[in-house]
RNA sequence: GGAGAGGUGUCCGAGUGGUUUAAGGAGCUGGUCUUGAAAACCAGUGAUCCCGCAAGGGACCGUGGGUUCGAAUCCCACCCUCUCCGCCA
């Protein structure tokens, strides 16, 4: 949610700052239902006032053995006039509060100008991309080939988009998140294993509603959602909550199984593990103080990064363009992985620095001390990494003529192999 | 799913219609005492939200409704926790 403190203060700024955005952001209403709910709250509250003031004399009077029969009656007559205004207020407020869960976080200023991801601006290119002395194949082929990967026994035990791993393909994926878990855990992250399914609480704490449903699956005959990343059952662990100053940065690690109907995508990415209605995700979460949110993101991302160097990964970052910019985000870097097939750097990792739009949404403060006031934390997160992306890089990058696959060394201890060949 | 118990402030815990501005205790803050600390004693203390420059006012006792002049307290629905039973990885 965006600050109604800073709407109250710099309208203008604030509607200008959105405008950078791609879309309509229809923010007109707010100053009128905000005068409204002000005059409602001055009305009400008078009322409540005069209210209990008498409440309180009733009894008193009562004991000193007065009749009260007319006061009753006038109360009876301001009680009819707060009932009647009380839901006015309610719904002006439910009115706004509609209004501002449906607008998007502004853009920090570094953010760059632009109306798609053509427009991200490379910030760094890290690893050499390998020239190959043959003609390197799809990890769908390669998968295929060598028996780990079967999107199509998928197909018939679920449908499209989602795929078995077999064999060394499931064991490399497995050794893959171990690693990453366990380089985060040296790291000072700590692991969470979290539910799959979160209420609607927490979809709208985090962003994904009210205005993204058709992107979630719902479970049937309960309010639950599967969760399409564990950002949403990680961050919302501290919804409702006042922290501690001093126990700020909170650094949370946790693999989860995610889950996307990726409508709109249709007919994109419809090969290999791109794009898959579900896929395996270790996620960083960062809480943080104000301050210093803008910092713990570079970290953040240096963090996610630190996987694709220790696997010997190409890859660039990007920040992403106003155009590309998530809702809930106020400045993401992409981290992307050179794939050999795409013939261009791919997406594994969105880090991103949301400062208190989430913090609002999902009402998560902190003191710093005992006497100050409370503040809404920053949030952020990252992936560190997208496994069936990880995988396909793995895959493509490391292929040999032959059609088998190097594992990375730092990988050789989880995987105890050096190699996937292909098998019976 | 069935039966029962319960959800009160930072924590424990009292409170079945009206001086509750939520008793009492712990904790926390300050002070006295002490070489220092502990203990003891004294004082303070809603670490919440909203309106307001402030004074002040309003809300808030799991959530949402209702009854009433007035609800933590009565009624209804829902959620969550615990115990037992059933089912089950």
């Amino acid at each position: 949610m965006i600050s109604v403190k800073e709407l109250r203060e710099d309208y203008e700024k604030v509607v200008k700052s959105l405008s950078k955005r791609e879309g309509e952001f229809n923010l007109s209403l707010f100053k009128e239902l905000d005068e409204k709910r002000k005059n409602y709250i001055l009305e009400v509250e008078k009322l409540k006032s005069d209210q209990n003031k008498v409440s309180k004399q009733v009894p008193i009077m009562k004991k000193e053995g007065q009749d009260v029969t007319e006061v009753l009656k006038e109360m009876k007559e301001l009680s009819n006039k707060i009932k009647e205004l009380d839901p006015k207020l309610k719904s002006v407020d439910m009115e706004i509060e509609q209004l501002l869960l449906s607008i998007p976080n502004v853009p920090d200023d570094s953010v760059p100008a632009g109306k798609s991801d053509e427009e991200n601006v490379e910030m760094r290119v890290v690893g050499e991309i390998r020239k190959f002395d043959f003609e390197p194949k799809p990890h769908w082929d390669l998968g295929e080939d060598l028996g780990i990967l079967d999107s199509a026994t998928a197909g018939k035990v679920t449908g499209s988009r989602f795929h078995f791993y077999k064999g060394d393909g499931a064991r490399l994926e497995r050794a893959l998140y171990n690693f990453m878990l366990d380089t985060h855990n040296d790291n000072g992250y700590t692991e969470l294993i979290v539910p799959a399914m979160v209420n609607k609480d927490s979809m709208q704490g985090t962003g994904q509603l009210p205005k993204f449903e058709e992107d979630l699956f719902k479970v049937e005959d309960t309010n639950y959602y599967m969760i399409p990343t564990a950002e949403v059952p990680i961050t919302n662990f501290h919804r409702d909550e006042i922290l501690k100053g001093s126990d700020l940065p909170l650094k949370y690690c946790g693999l989860s199984t995610n889950f996307r109907k990726e409508a709109g995508s249709a007919g994109r990415d419809t090969r290999g593990l791109i794009r898959q209605h579900q896929f395996a995700k270790v996620e960083l979460v960062l809480f943080v103080k104000e301050e210093e949110s803008f910092k713990a993101l570079e970290e953040l991302t240096k963090d996610a990064e630190r996987i694709l160097q220790l696997l010997k990964l190409p890859y660039r970052v990007v920040n992403l363009c106003t155009g590309d910019l998530g809702f809930s985000s106020t400045k993401t870097y992409d981290i992307e992985v050179w794939l050999p097939s795409y013939n261009r750097y791919v997406e594994i990792s969105s880090c991103s620095n949301f400062v208190g739009f989430q913090g609002r949404r999902a009402n998560i403060r902190y003191k710093e001390d005992v006497k100050s006031k409370t503040k809404h934390v920053h949030t952020l997160n990252g992936s560190g990494l997208a496994l069936g992306r990880t995988v396909a890089a793995v895959l493509e990058n490391y292929q040999q003529e032959d059609g088998s696959i190097l594992i990375p060394d730092v990988l050789v201890p989880y995987f105890r192999k050096e190699k996937i060949e292909k098998s019976k």
